[in-house]
DNA sequence: TTTTATATTGCAAACGTTTTCGATAACGTT
DNA sequence: AACGTTATCGAAAACGTTTGCAATATAAAA
């Protein structure tokens, strides 16, 4: 309510100078102990509170990193930001959490506003819908550091940590194929991601290496990442003359809707289908059946992406050479399959 | 890299003041119209981004509101921070999010991070940790409008938006008493939390009710909301000298992990055991045996709170009435019981 | 034409910090 | 006694906006 205590009113009532004010507040080496201790003092009693827009506009550095993901509430992303944070916060940075709901504009939107908040750095997992980048490209032409998150692209001149999503398709594919299933179906995420045609990819040289055919029909493409969006897919996968006997799902919540949709169809798993997911979800582990599904470490994902923009962030500018991490998830086997 | 643009280039260049640039780049009216223009298209050929941190600074408000989680990954509170934000954007206003994690010091490391970053709102859920509510009562004297949400304290002069949650467990724990079970457990959080005790009363009024006798031994704490931790309470209730025939779970993650061990056990559901969630999250309805629950209306309660610290932003200050809004839920049966 | 109202603009003071560049004082060195 | 060091501090210029008030130009009214 009444004016906010400034480092004036302290440089005043100590009859000090601002500027030492300032500097005995962040601890500067070359400030008399006494007065640095008369500063905090006096700071605390007048309840004094530093106001951080002042400072960032001044120092030109916010101490806060921006992450923009398309959702919040899917695990992978949920704990790959606690990765983040894990690391940011002990370097005494702040992270800013803001999903764009799968919507290109509202993803420009969002880091236009990061760029013009000052933030020292973005770490961004695109939305589904972004083919056009240079909304970022302008970014890292403003000289914030930005690093990609396993949504990524090639044409962007910036680190990445993404998920060796070929193999990793074509290991578990492998592994439906070793379990003795020949007609293995595709449900896959939006084919404008490349992370769900790299997991094509995968699933393909896996069936072509069996000597199994690829059928297009045996791949449905889906819009959302959704419980339903499983159900419907199967629904038209069972309409198929050849009904097939596994299906690699993309995600884990589309392993879990394909079950639970196979449940209606009074359809046995894994004796008559085998299902298998991506990704590891908490949840997988203790619904029945469990699911069996490619483990990707997000958490520790997260806190590579945040080490390597702290990194570029202390480089501020200066030519760093972008890196290119590729994580391989691991093989978890439960009952699905 | 090079120096951004600021509207003193854009006068510079136009050969105006930078006054009239500000008033053309936020759109005042009392600016003659082909100035306005000139202006605008001036900015956009030299690639102007203006500064919100000079912005937020000069005019004291930010258009962000803050909003404060134990955690972002449980379906509760990033469908009621979607809930938020829908509200939010409408009017113009960002949302910044950020998470506790369950920790007090973090909670209040974070509230005092936004308020020093001159948010216009905070919008906060209690960590289960917090008994101390002086780091918000502090922000509201520092004139930041602050609203709570679900996890609320009584001790603060602020409006909120919780769950009836005493009449929702009441609800709950009367169907599985109709559903002919005489034995009903109670797996809670941590009672520190409120919201556990109001639905531990509630549970107590339908068992009394009901003419049945609350049995202390009955009433499982668990420390995290975790699925491991209902296993746990399962195996407790399990070894006690009479089984409980029904168990009501304080969120739907514990009844899916109380299900899940369960199985293991080879306990039958619902036949043998009935179990009853809390909060209605997405997969309750995906696994099998589908869970009954008291659905929240998470998105409409986060818009809610939304919409109640926009008007308290905009009155700022002055003498408003706190609101205290409590959302009743509602049955869902499912399979479960 | 003068007067009055109105529409546009500019001046300059905020907003609360950080930081460069000196200034001063105290101290030891030669 | 003159000098160089070092430790400690202050003055003032940024940082990029917004905004109250004054000034000017323009249009309308007398």
């Amino acid at each position: 309510m009444s004016k906010p205590i400034t480092i004036k009113d302290i440089a005043l009532k100590l009859n000090i100078s601002v500027a030492t004010v300032s500097r005995a507040l962040r601890g500067s080496t070359e400030i008399k102990k006494e007065t640095k201790m008369a500063v905090l003092e006096m700071a605390k009693a007048m309840d004094y509170h530093p106001n951080l827009l002042a400072s960032s506009l001044s120092s030109k550095k916010s101490k806060i990193i921006g992450v923009v993901v398309p959702t919040i509430n899917r695990y992978f992303w949920s704990n790959s930001i606690s990765g983040i944070e894990n690391i940011a916060y002990k370097e005494g940075y702040k992270v800013m959490i803001f999903q764009s709901g799968e919507l290109f504009t509202k993803e420009v939107e969002i880091v236009e506003t990061l760029a013009n908040s000052r933030v020292d750095g973005i770490i961004i997992a695109f939305s589904k819908q972004t083919k056009d980048f240079i909304h970022v490209q302008q970014v890292i032409e403003r000289g914030i550091s930005v690093v990609m998150l396993e949504r990524t692209s090639e044409n962007l001149k910036a680190s990445k940590v993404s998920t060796d999503d070929k193999n990793g398709a074509y290991t578990i594919t492998k592994h439906l194929i070793d379990k003795g299933r020949r007609n293995i179906a595709y449900i896959c995420g939006p084919i404008s991601l490349m992370v769900c045609r790299d997991r094509l990819m995968g699933y393909k040289k896996a069936l072509q290496e069996a000597g199994l055919l690829f059928k297009q029909e045996y791949v449905i493409e889906v819009e959302d990442f959704r419980y339903e969006q499983a159900g419907q897919a199967l629904e038209k996968l069972w309409k198929l003359p050849v009904k097939p006997d596994g299906i690699l799902c993309f995600a884990d919540i589309l392993a879990i809707g394909t079950i639970h949709a196979a449940h209606n169809f009074g359809i046995k798993i894994p004796e008559e289908l085998s299902v298998a997911g991506f990704g590891d979800d908490e949840t997988s582990r203790f619904i029945s059946p469990s699911i069996s599904t490619m483990s990707q470490p997000s958490f520790e994902m997260g806190e590579l992406a945040a080490n390597i923009i702290l990194e570029e962030i202390k480089l501020s500018g200066e030519y760093c050479i972008k890196r290119t991490e590729i994580i391989m998830p691991k093989l978890i086997i439960r009952e699905s399959t």
